[in-house]
DNA sequence: TGTACATCAGTGAACGCGCGTTCACTGATGTAC
DNA sequence: TGTACATCAGTGAACGCGCGTTCACTGATGTAC
């Protein structure tokens, strides 16, 4: 029996694997996940369809792997860089939204998969996207200087609708990150109460 | 020339570009608007596939009208109740919430397809809704203690969200309810250097 | 080393199905005179 | 009032198309001995 194919075998296994996802990736931008077939991905991906069938077993599959294999490393990406940057001196609301954007163009594809898709109609998509960016919220959280996870929360809302903004129409990035920012450091600011507990 | 045909044969014609219009809100649920087919929603309506040219030229065209003629009254409504409630002395952040949540229960169907096309894949319809909704915040802003765009954005989407985790399951809308209230008390409190500025 | 066999990714042909759309027809209703 | 004609919403049959899926086949590669 065969317990390792070698290494050519395996690595374009692997190759047309990931240019299947990335098909996906491509493609959901235009019609949504739910709205795209597996002979539309196979054909993204220079496959026949019936080679789809060797990699995943139909297009839910094939989602969840996208958000397990390529959204999960972004998103811990993301919020490392957050991490390291609010460690240092700057102003939180700056840090959140510049690596955000940053986070964005590492990948616009991608993050453009997740906006979209959180909200989408592919149950099992959908579902596996809330779970990642649930955890990205909780890793937030303790963060922040008031780290109740209600405000995490509304911190992440309020980038991921900022981004969507931005990656909408091509150039006008620029104002979502200035409006962002300005809410942000709204929601982050010590309210009077706070200000007066902490002097 | 027929200038206006009478009275049951415009009712029967009215009727039935409502039951569209309603099989689309609740089949839209399931697959999302853009997964919708012509006779899918016929279907759902009760009338052949070929009777659905007598009303719309595609569904690109329905889900416009469904945005002007549904959803725009559901958020007029919805901004005059959060008016009205914002004139009396309660808390804002309450108030803002309860009229979200109000406006839900209304009309659950046709809020569930605001939440969801709001980012959906069918660009018209996306838009359309878009635009409504930038109304909508646009006519909360002034009423406000901050009038900024930005921050009567940022409750609009706080809000969406909200509604969005409230509708997703069936009876868990109190703890959306508690966790965007927090939100937008901490977003609308005046913070230390306002509070200073207005004593 | 050579030979026989097993595995498995990729493929083309073929299937049945639901789709959007066209078309000619129906019957009820309104208009002209 | 009666008669001839126009309008128009709803319809069933039919079309071509792309879809998901099945199947048997191929050829390259790994394994056994």
């Amino acid at each position: 029996m065969v317990l390792r194919a070698k290494p050519e075998k395996v690595e374009e296994r692997e190759r047309i694997r990931l240019a299947l996802l990335r098909a996906t990736l491509l493609l959901a931008a235009r019609h949504g996940f739910a709205g795209l077939g597996l002979r539309e991905v196979s054909r993204g991906a220079e496959i026949a369809p019936t080679s789809f069938y060797r990699h995943f077993a139909d297009m839910a599959e094939l989602g969840i792997a996208l958000v397990d294999e390529l959204v999960a490393p972004l998103l811990h990406d993301w919020l490392e860089q957050t991490s390291l940057g609010l460690a240092s001196a700057r102003l939180p609301a700056q840090v959140l939204v510049e690596q955000a954007f940053a986070a964005a163009q590492r990948d616009r594809d991608l993050m453009r998969f997740v906006l979209a898709e959180r909200g989408g109609a592919m149950p099992s998509c959908r579902a596996a996207l809330r779970r990642e960016l649930a955890e990205w919220s909780a890793g937030l959280a303790p963060l922040l200087d008031d780290p109740s996870p209600h405000i995490a929360d509304a911190v992440l809302t309020l980038l991921l609708e900022s981004l969507s903004e931005a990656l909408e129409d091509g150039g006008g990035a620029q104002a979502a990150i200035d409006k962002v920012e300005a809410q942000l450091t709204r929601l982050l600011a010590a309210p009077a109460e706070r200000a007066r507990k902490k002097p």
